[in-house]
DNA sequence: GCTGCCGTTTGACCCAGATCAAAACAGCGG
DNA sequence: CCGCTGTTTTGATCTGGGTCAAACGGCAGC
């Protein structure tokens, strides 16, 4: 076997559902050898994105969906006077664009806070896909359900809870997706600002900045610049809740 | 022709799709004649709700999806220690229950705040005539995607408004929600408590009370109890955005 | 290694909206 | 018509987190 071959096929298989280590994680989890094979076909396009750049930016046309391969990116919406809100931090295995669908234009613009790797998914060869494989079609059902779902949560936290407990579930959360992808549930690096982080729980950086310095002083975690690890996480889990709440 | 027949035909026309006044409203939206008997084949149940009655619970398996016929109902979701967030009010037309496709429960609570009625939709069989009919699939995903579209604009709303956009934004939205079905945008009636509005917004009743007071002292509305009429709808779309942000 | 630029931390002070309290009011059953 | 209950309004006070300000630290470019 030829060397330029080899290199050729190696590049494929590394661009296939098929064959993507995220396949039980994304969309097409669940979806036979051959189903598989139907999806390798609908996602032709795969997109570099370095840190900084777009997929997306609110008021363009939906194009399609993107799943995340590798990387972590942010979601925000905007105000027209020029506030933005962060409103998802997105990460391997993901699904962005969905607000889009409704209206056929984005609605929030989605920038990569690393350099990433997404699959673009045409919303109309999913569906059209989705109307041939019963279970793609309520898989891809259950992922738009969960979005929303996260949506009820977010709400809960910016409606009700106070600065800490805000803290803590973003926190918890992250810890347990980076769990589900197979990455340490105590230890990873935050990989956006304190602003941004400020912005998606509806408190100011200043007040990220002393919460986490606040934690770190009950050693609940230890946070050095970025870098974050958790040291008590049912303590966490304890903070959330107990206290009065807010509203 | 006897009475009793045609009473019965009456009922029976009344609650088709097909004949529903609300149906380019509705998840039907855009179907044909011979589409829309589909859906009546596929909507066999229709629920009356009383007032405070629960159209489902959190915690609760995913039955069906339901469609609101009359009536006004909210979506709450409980955290564990008692607290309740209002995740959203819903008036005929609005389709409920998409939170629990996930993971099959569902997340929130749904009750009535009026007598109303609602048509059951089974998800399983939405999902096979959905494989069969795309332009219903289509729509569907829109109806999805514009929830979680409105759940951003809560989002923008809870995290970086102030009391007084929160509020207008509020009453904006219903008057244009009212509009779309047909009612007066400038003269509603408000079906929930100010508690309620306040537990929606991220703010307390005495909040609510107070910010209605002071929009009826500027000339922006009037209100009496429940009864809500909008005076100055530009300058409370000039109120949102304007005042220097909160985060 | 030095310099400049961000992002972050920490302190001091302030204010929007929460909390507490009480009165006014609507709606309803008897 | 009355009394009861739950909702709403309004006032007085308090406080969590916002705002302003300054110092610090890490990292990229030179």
């Amino acid at each position: 076997m030829a060397t330029p071959l080899r290199i050729v096929e190696v590049d494929k298989l590394k661009t296939a559902c098929s064959t993507c280590s995220l396949h039980e994680l994304c969309l097409p989890a669940g979806l036979s050898a051959s189903e598989l094979k139907s999806m390798d076909r609908m996602i032709d396009i795969r997109r570099t994105v370095k840190r900084g750049d777009y997929i997306f930016r609110a008021g363009t046309a939906l194009h399609a969906l993107y799943a995340i391969r590798t990387g972590f990116m942010k979601s925000c919406v905007l105000h027209e006077d020029g506030r933005e809100q962060v409103a998802g931090f997105h990460m391997m295995g993901d699904l962005i664009g969905m607000d889009a669908i409704g209206s056929g234009q984005h609605l929030c613009d989605a920038l990569a806070l690393e350099d990433s790797e997404v699959c673009e998914i045409p919303l109309k060869s999913l569906e059209l896909l989705s109307r041939e494989i019963p279970s793609l079609q309520h898989h891809f059902h259950r992922i738009m359900s969960r979005e929303i779902a996260r949506d009820y949560g977010v709400m809960l936290l910016l409606g009700s809870m106070r600065a800490e407990e805000r803290l803590a579930v973003f926190l918890l959360n992250l810890s347990q997706r980076f769990a589900a992808r197979g990455y340490s549930s105590t230890e990873f690096h935050l990989r956006m600002t304190r602003e941004e982080i400020g912005s998606y729980l509806g408190l100011k950086l200043e007040t990220v900045s002393r919460t986490l310095s606040q934690f770190q002083a009950q050693g609940l975690v230890a946070v050095q610049n970025k870098h974050l690890r958790i040291l008590k996480i049912d303590s966490l889990r304890e903070l959330v809740g107990q206290h009065g709440c807010r509203v």
